[in-house]
RNA sequence: GCCUCCGUGGUCUAGAGGUCAGGACAUCGCCCUCUCAAGGCGGCAACACGGGUUCAAUUCCCGUCGGAGGUGCCA
């Protein structure tokens, strides 16, 4: 059997979304379980699209998601270039060729009159089908005018009855008939190729054996198969992938700005967990699992487990995804991961910074989280003195008023600062006051905290806090109580 | 409009004639607990509709409806 030869051929315009990532993804899997090669191609024959930086933005975002290519522009390979601007002059022969096959022929049509006529059919409720008015040009004729230096096109001849098909390992057979398909452009006039005939002629002169790609796609693959059959050249393997829909209307696309893969990295999103999550997407092991690393996503990935239908990105699930492999994390990692982002609240990370990391490791979802949840430490946040009154912790302005009291001194009596002396400090008293643990620690976390909840309790808080810090928050917490429990 | 594809809870999905329709996220409740989170336990929640085929349809067929994709000298 031959090696199987997958790629991944994206357009330089703009970033990796997710969608891309993932059918990038499925290629790259799908090549590794069967031993073959991945091949990364970059499909820029529109000049006018073309967005500066972005073959580099895609072929890093691909590194950072560990989706290693074999063959590619800037790893080379034997069947390159690998960049289609760079191969420009491959396609016209081939063109050529059809035309002489009968397959093609040059188009001299003004592209005003065209699109004139396409808007008109649009009015009309019609679909625009080019009327082949160059088609009954004798070749020879059309042959001079090309030479005369005229502009012109080369169309794909479709032909006039039958219909077109191609088989597909997910949807099965696909047929179309030929009156619905129009004579396409291959060449256009500025001598590119269009997408439609490079990834025809690049597929098949790169040995491509499996061609993995969306759904958008399935309607013109009739079209790539004619073509495939006017050469007289072997087909791949078609495995087309449902959509990724931004939301129940709207497919994932860098048009509409929907998150790339390096916007999420960018807002503290893990990229194994990207990963992990975007191949879930249209995709199912078969068993219940759901965390893989790649290298088990390389073994588990079969064609079977792909479905039909497209999928939403739920941002929620990669959330808690994300949350999950966080959690996992050696602390070690974690610590050195949440430094930057603790950096932008607290500068240098507070007193303990590593005690700190500690307390928001199993907290953290998501890495940008985090300044959020340590901003506290650096500035007293505005609070309600509502927060005081909690049911369930039996506490409220008059009896944080009297807690804080209470603690206020035992507080002043910790020297050695620490959260085992805090809590030997502080449980003991409460209980032999006969206090409730709650009624005089969930008052105390919140007049240093200001919050609702903190990524730690009253001791961890005020050991991260200081003595000092501590205590001055106390007190005027205690104003600010006695003020509203007394007023006049 | 036309062509192609798709249709299990709010979301991702398992299911390939007979299942209490399973799991995960989200959500709700309880437990744990110095808050929150995590964790444990439990609840709510789905086969789009209508015809067939069959002893039996979520599962097969047809239709309807709904959604998406395509309909570019974009990819």
């Amino acid at each position: 059997m031959p090696q199987v030869r997958t790629r991944f051929a994206p357009s330089p315009t703009g970033y990796l979304h997710l969608g891309g990532l993932r059918t990038a993804a499925y290629a790259y899997l799908y090549a590794r379980k069967r031993q073959g090669v991945f091949i990364l191609r970059i499909e820029d024959t529109d000049q006018e699209r073309e967005v500066p930086g972005a073959e580099e933005q895609l072929r890093r975002s691909l590194k950072l998601a560990g989706l290693t290519y074999d063959e590619g522009p800037d790893v080379g390979g034997d069947f390159g270039p690998y960049v289609q601007s760079l191969r420009k002059d491959i396609y016209a022969p081939y063109a050529w060729e059809l035309v002489e096959k009968g397959a093609a022929y040059p188009c001299f049509c003004a592209k005003e009159r065209l699109d004139q006529s396409r808007a008109e059919a649009e009015r009309n409720g019609l679909t625009f089908k080019y009327d082949r008015r160059c088609l009954s040009i004798p070749k020879d004729e059309a042959r001079r005018r090309v030479e005369s230096g005229e502009k012109y096109v080369i169309r794909q001849h479709i032909p006039l009855t039958g219909f077109a098909s191609f088989d597909d390992a997910q949807y099965g057979h696909i047929e179309v008939d030929v009156s619905q398909l129009d004579d396409m452009v291959l060449m256009k006039a500025d001598g590119f190729p269009t997408y439609n005939f490079a990834n025809v002629i690049d597929d098949h002169s790169m040995g491509i054996t499996h061609i993995l790609r969306g759904t958008e796609f399935l309607s013109s693959t009739p079209k790539y198969n004619l073509l495939y059959e006017a050469f007289g050249w072997e087909k791949p393997v078609y495995i087309h992938l449902p959509l990724v829909m931004a939301d129940a209307t709207r497919k994932l696309s860098k048009r509409h700005g929907d998150p790339s893969f390096e916007d999420l990295l960018g807002e503290g999103y893990l990229p194994e967990a990207v990963i992990n999550y975007i191949a879930l997407l249209g995709w199912n092991p078969g068993d219940e699992r759901e965390f893989f690393t790649l290298k088990e996503l390389e073994q588990a990935f079969t064609l079977e487990g792909l479905s039909k239908s497209p999928s939403m990105f739920d941002k929620n699930k990669l959330t808690w995804m994300n949350g999950e492999y966080i959690r996992k994390l050696p602390f070690e990692r974690y610590f050195e991961l949440a430094m930057p982002w603790l950096e932008r609240t607290l500068p240098g990370g507070g007193r303990d910074p590593k005690r700190l990391a500690e307390l928001l490791h199993g907290r953290t979802e998501v890495f940008n989280r985090i300044p959020g949840m340590a901003a506290f430490l650096s500035d007293m946040p505005e609070y309600d003195l509502s927060l005081y009154t909690h049911k369930k912790m039996k506490s409220d302005p008059a009896v944080a008023a009297d807690s804080l009291a209470f603690a206020q001194p035992i507080l002043r009596g910790v020297d050695d600062w620490t959260e085992a002396a805090l809590h030997d400090a502080l449980m003991p008293a409460i209980a032999q006051s006969g206090r409730k643990n709650g009624q005089v620690l969930w008052p105390l976390r919140v007049a240093i905290s200001g919050l609702m909840s903190t990524p730690g309790g009253a001791t961890e808080i005020a050991y991260l806090l200081g003595k000092d810090e501590t205590l001055s928050r106390v007190t005027a917490a205690l104003e600010r109580l006695s003020a509203h429990n007394k007023p006049d």
